[in-house]
DNA sequence: CATTCTAAG
DNA sequence: CTTAAAATG
């Protein structure tokens, strides 16, 4: 039964980072069911969250110190696919998905192409490989929720400074299209469908005083296929990471 | 005049850290006329010691972030002779004099062989080459202060352990027999001079409780020719880096 | 500005 | 165990 299942998506920046910041806190008092971390940094990653209950899947990127995501749960987890059919991208660890409860569970953390057109190529190569294996995973007509770290704000509601970003990556138009198509490829924005115009932010930059200023993006997301979550909500509050957990609760449809 | 110049030998194991951990308060609580560091591992070092009244030269290894020593002085310094004339050890930084009120001060970072025999060999090359530069330097017939980290105990009391240490570098035997033919070059050790039996470690390791357990090495020497260093002391609290600092006076011969 | 990893001690 | 730098975000 997932009635009731609550989950959490979260950059979590350095997954050694996050603990000492009180990951472990946290997941005690919010008990999350479910958990997708982006950007864990560490392989392999601390068992830390074991002695909590969480067990799940890790998948790191080759290159030690460097992105990687995880699916944690409190109940069993099956069907565990690393990546995706695609030896670029899966090289850098950032596509994970999982079944719980026959809603299959997707990590993802979509590339920063903020160094340089190399790794703008990069992503934008990502995008199109990420939504045709979405096609696919749709195509098998199970429920799916997908959370993570893309790296894109939708709309100019979704960052403080939407004008001059405009020709900065994560708010270029083309990713901003890629964004709705995505979404119009059959899923629900979840945090924008709970909270509408009233979206918070989930990311703040580490320079300057971007956070206590609220200088945010809305990059991280929580989407879903043939299944429904509410009670939508961004943890501003938890500085465990330069982002903000992402949370809700899958409800019956209807 | 050098009458009562007071001078101090530290390796600060990296400036900056040495900095966090209140080398400035030290600095102006101590008042050393004369520093000699070891290990600033910063090129450029930072001049955080210029406001205090420090003047002098730098000498970092090629290498970023690696070695390299420094004379510091608030007294005028003249006649700045970076290393010794030979290649290997020049590329690492780690020996730099100068002359204030006539007396040249030698700070000096022998390598460290603990890593392999690769190094070994390398500080076996750098301890005859050494030698060769200050049978140069005492010919000249000018007073010396030369301070510094050898990486070498003398003798038995110089170290906690030295039973279990005799095969390790550090305390290997032609290094003991080496450190025993520099002192006959000429060179008083002012440490054993003042102190005795009773002279302190003046470095810990950072692993285990080697510090709170006093299991040290006396590893850094202030040596003296043509010149006496009286009241010498080892500031076993100071804390600013793995090291102690080791500190004189300069008196009148006699 | 913050992270992890590396080489080095 | 600790450091500084490198790469990366």
């Amino acid at each position: 039964m997932t009635e009731g299942l609550k989950i959490t998506t979260l950059n979590v920046n350095g997954i050694r980072s996050a603990l000492r910041k009180g990951l472990r806190d946290w997941v005690t008092r919010e008990q999350p069911d479910v958990l997708l971390l982006q950007e864990v940094r560490a392989d392999p990653m601390p068992e830390a969250l074991a002695d909590l209950g969480y067990a799940g899947a890790w998948f790191p990127a080759q290159k030690a110190g460097y992105s990687g995501v995880a699916v944690l749960s409190r109940r069993p987890v099956t069907d565990v696919r690393l990546g995706m059919p695609h030896a670029e991208m899966d090289a850098e660890g950032r596509v994970l998905s999982a079944v719980v409860d026959g809603v299959r569970f997707v990590s993802v953390y979509l590339p920063s192409g903020s160094s340089g057109p190399e790794r703008q190529g990069f992503k934008d190569r990502m995008l199109l490989d990420f939504q045709a294996w979405t096609d696919a995973l749709l195509a098998e007509g199970h429920p799916v929720v997908m959370g993570g770290d893309y790296n894109i704000a939708h709309r100019q509601v979704d960052l403080k400074n939407w004008r001059s970003n405009q020709k900065n990556s994560g708010f270029l138009p083309h990713e901003r299209e890629w964004m709705t198509a995505h979404l119009a490829s059959g899923l629900t924005d979840t945090h924008r469908n709970c909270l509408g115009e009233a979206a918070e932010y989930t990311w703040w930059s580490n320079r300057a005083n971007a956070y206590a200023n609220n200088v945010g993006w809305r990059i991280d997301y929580l989407l879903a296929a043939g299944v429904t979550v509410r009670e939508v909500s961004v943890d501003r509050e938890a500085r465990l990471s330069d982002h903000a957990p992402l949370s809700g609760v899958i409800r019956q449809e209807g």
